[in-house]
DNA sequence: GCCAGTGCTGCATAAAATGCATCTAAGCGA
DNA sequence: TCGCTTAGATGCATTTTATGCAGCACTGGC
């Protein structure tokens, strides 16, 4: 779309924090970029970037317009993918921020049952902790976000939240092996694999530790759950996931779950959000809606219930 | 704003249903405004007019469009007011329609004493039916509508909603004058004059009419309360009013008003609402607030006292 | 069957955007 | 302190785009 080219520029100048580079990016020389935010400033009447000896950088106006000028390219996308529901065929993309628990099972499925369905709908899909989730919706990267025990923000709204109880992973000849529910004592007696501090299934150990005063025996700490899990196969320790990291039938799975008492560790929320007053494209809202129910099918009511 | 400028282009040409005739209007060839037209359909693909023999009419797509590129242009409206607040100034322009009742003293009041702390805000007010005033914010056209019993409809929604009982106005000679209350077959009894049928006071009656098979006894009909309040000062009859209608204090007017049991003809509504999913600028959102405290001030609690 | 009114098109012209070469200013390192 | 590099800004020629004029084809009403 022509008309929306001019709020493009902008945008791409105020990810990249330099005329020269969007311009590049943008495949037009960084004069005539120069010019047009030139002109764009003197229609408003206002500065939209402090211009700094290593590049620009947003004024407060310039927050306001870009804010504005996401808005209304994400308008257009959505209204584009309205009109061609009109014709029938149903296009769009769908752009998904999620943290790793999302992964193995739950999206990859979701996903290509929708696409089944929906064929010329694209998707995207980062994963992410729950701080750069936040950000990518905020950034109009992102149409929807998933996260597990998401950080308080009034800037997004959630459609959906559902318990989830921790799962303790081992391989079946651990010695807790044979237990149905984990204790803390256990936890701590252990030796345990644990995901960094930016997760949220760390958070909830954190919380737990900190309220116990008992520390965690960590021998092992990774930003990935699958290099934990393949880990766990190895030494005998246990490493941590939500239900909804697990496979649905746990008997085909290589490594034990077992769930930890939710008195010891209070289950933790799982959460579909969005950016608060952003209208969704049909593409997204419809995949939005999707991801809502299997949630709640799965995981509404008996949560506590590994 | 020049990126702005092919959807005011384009919902021009929607509203007056006509390219020559939005061309003249936007004071350019309508052949220029004819290419534009053509050129955003090309990229779109869709068609957004139908052309007809006498003109032009928005197609499914269109509608689409039309409504996009007014939530745009209202949303560029609230960027610059928002800019224009960075600096200092609280400019801005705040579009109303109402029903009568808010003419004599309730809007005046209050946008004179805004406008008091805001003086580069500037207001037009409009004055409708419930019908218009529902067209008037889907089309754009106002910002906010203050209306009685206003026509269901999803498309909006209501920032506050007060009860009003309605009043019976008499000059202080008329034989019911010294009531507390009036009943319905006060009513019925004596010569009303009334509004007309697109008015929320007369559904009000007529339903009351309707429901206990009685008439009035109409002996003029008129869209215009301030004709009717001063016709009753020349015939002894009754006409009708809600609260926020009359003078705050009832002594200054040459006018008796006398409340209507509820049991007999309940209260109504009165409402202020926006367009579903609209954001307001920061001026129309501070005075809807404005709006909003001062009807609950006035009318919350005890709105069945007169 | 005319006529007024509509949207559309070819061509010349006006306006705007772009690219190239260049300029000025500010940080960085020796 | 002195280059050196990098940033955004600017003058000018060029290309691209938008506009206006005259005229066309079509439709519905009188």
């Amino acid at each position: 779309m022509r008309y929306i080219l001019p709020l493009k520029y902008i945008d791409t100048v105020a990810r990249t924090g330099s005329i020269r580079k969007a311009a590049e990016q943008l495949a037009i020389t960084s004069t005539a970029l120069n010019r047009r935010i030139l002109s764009m400033e003197g229609e408003l009447g206002v500065q939209l970037f402090e211009r700094l000896a290593r590049g620009v950088r947003l004024s407060p106006a310039g927050e306001l317009f870009i804010h504005h000028a996401r808005n209304q390219i994400a308008d257009m996308e959505r209204l584009k993918s309205q009109i061609a529901d009109l014709s029938g065929v149903r296009r769009g993309h769908v752009s998904i921020v999620c943290g790793q628990a999302l992964v193995p099972y739950f999206l990859p499925e979701l996903i290509s049952s929708y696409r089944a369905e929906h064929p010329a709908v694209t998707f995207s899909v980062g994963i992410c902790d729950r701080e750069q989730a936040a950000a990518a919706l905020a950034n109009y990267e992102a149409d929807i976000a998933v996260v597990f025990e998401p950080l308080i923000n009034p800037e997004f709204t959630a459609l959906a939240r559902v318990q989830q109880q921790l799962q303790a992973m081992m391989s079946y000849d651990h010695p807790l092996a044979n237990k149905k529910v984990l204790r803390w004592s256990d936890i701590v007696e252990s030796r345990v694999a644990v995901p960094t501090r930016t997760n949220g299934v760390r958070h909830l150990l954190e919380t737990a530790s900190m309220r116990t005063g008992n520390d965690l025996n960590i021998v092992i700490e990774s930003e990935s759950f699958d290099f934990l899990r393949n880990y766990v196969l190895h030494e005998q320790c246990l490493s941590f996931q939500i239900p909804i990291g697990l496979p649905a039938d746990s008997s085909k799975s290589d490594l034990l779950s077992i769930p930890v008492e939710q008195r010891d560790i209070p289950s933790g929320e799982l959460c579909i959000g969005q950016l608060r007053s952003r209208n969704l494209s049909v593409a997204s809202a419809l995949f939005a809606n999707d991801v809502v129910k299997l949630m709640e099918l799965r995981y509404s009511e008996n949560s506590e219930i590994s």
